[in-house]
DNA sequence: CCGATCTCAGGGAAACTGACATCT
DNA sequence: CAGATGTCAGTTACCCTGAGATCG
């Protein structure tokens, strides 16, 4: 197999949390080497794709439903505002925030990286079969579920 | 439960890269809080755990073998020799390499290193039977086993 | 000369913290 | 007043590149 004389030794191979790390890389590094054929990051994907299923959106709701920090989210939106693929205009509503809506620039170019993001998942779990493909995805959601926020990375009040 | 009315949308919810990124996330984070308490980073069990299972070994070695960069290695080796847990001496026998070689400090405090990751991994499987825990596994290796190597991580040759 | 090894000097993307002014 | 929001300025850990010096 592994053209390489040397290889991770068998007690951190079978460690979960490195074997996730592991895969977890070469996964972004899937969906990130197809967007970037695009000019696009994974975030876009995830903002575009956020606001063609919820509609229009304030910064901070963008940043809760995609993970992303309401820091990093400024420079994203500017991204995606300059390629004119999302618009940001003041609410008046509510005066503190910004309404962003997706343009039709914006919608096409989701099913664009839409594709791409598609097509690198197919890469990834190519040597599963359809029903290790839907455990797999099962048992993640498990985790995921149950380990659910208290975490730090979608700022949820308390 | 989350308190928070909004949540992740169902397309991004669903996407297997998404999914594992965000497992990895909380592995990573269950790891690193645990060794953290011990003043350690997964890096330096990752360097301890193999310099016991294979003895003693050069630099560019533990690299290709912990997947850490030769570059970032140098540090990592910097913190585990000032802490006695390695030494570091030249090889006689080629005198471009340096031979690690592990401790009984650094045996003993790979242990208790190993007790606490070993810990973070109960934890973050905690929600899985053992069956599914084996299953999940599984899945991982086959994938990481796929996907193995034409990967920069460890500067293979060729 | 070619290639491997160790080291250092960075860059870039990402995760995260803190602060501030503005608004409800 | 507390709390949410958008923004900016940072830090940190990683991933990764390149280059130089030494050596086989």
């Amino acid at each position: 197999m592994s053209s390489t004389p040397e290889s991770t030794p068998a007690r951190l191979r079978t460690i979960p949390s490195r074997l996730i790390a592991g895969v977890a890389a070469v996964a972004d590094r899937l969906v990130s080497e197809r967007l970037a054929a695009e000019g696009a990051r994974k975030w876009h994907f995830a903002v575009l794709s956020t606001l063609a299923e919820v509609g229009a959106a304030s910064q901070a709701e963008l940043s809760r439903r995609t993970g992303i920090y309401r820091s990093d989210m400024v420079a994203v939106l500017n991204e995606l505002a300059d390629a004119e693929c999302v618009r940001r205009e003041p609410d008046s509503d509510d005066r503190r925030r910004n309404v962003i809506t997706l343009t039709s620039t914006g919608r096409r170019r989701l099913e664009r990286l839409d594709a791409l993001v598609t097509d690198a998942q197919r890469e990834l779990l190519a040597p599963l079969t359809p029903g290790q493909r839907a455990e797999l995805t099962r048992l993640l959601t498990v985790l995921t579920d149950h380990h659910h926020r208290p975490h730090p990375r979608s700022h949820d009040a308390k």
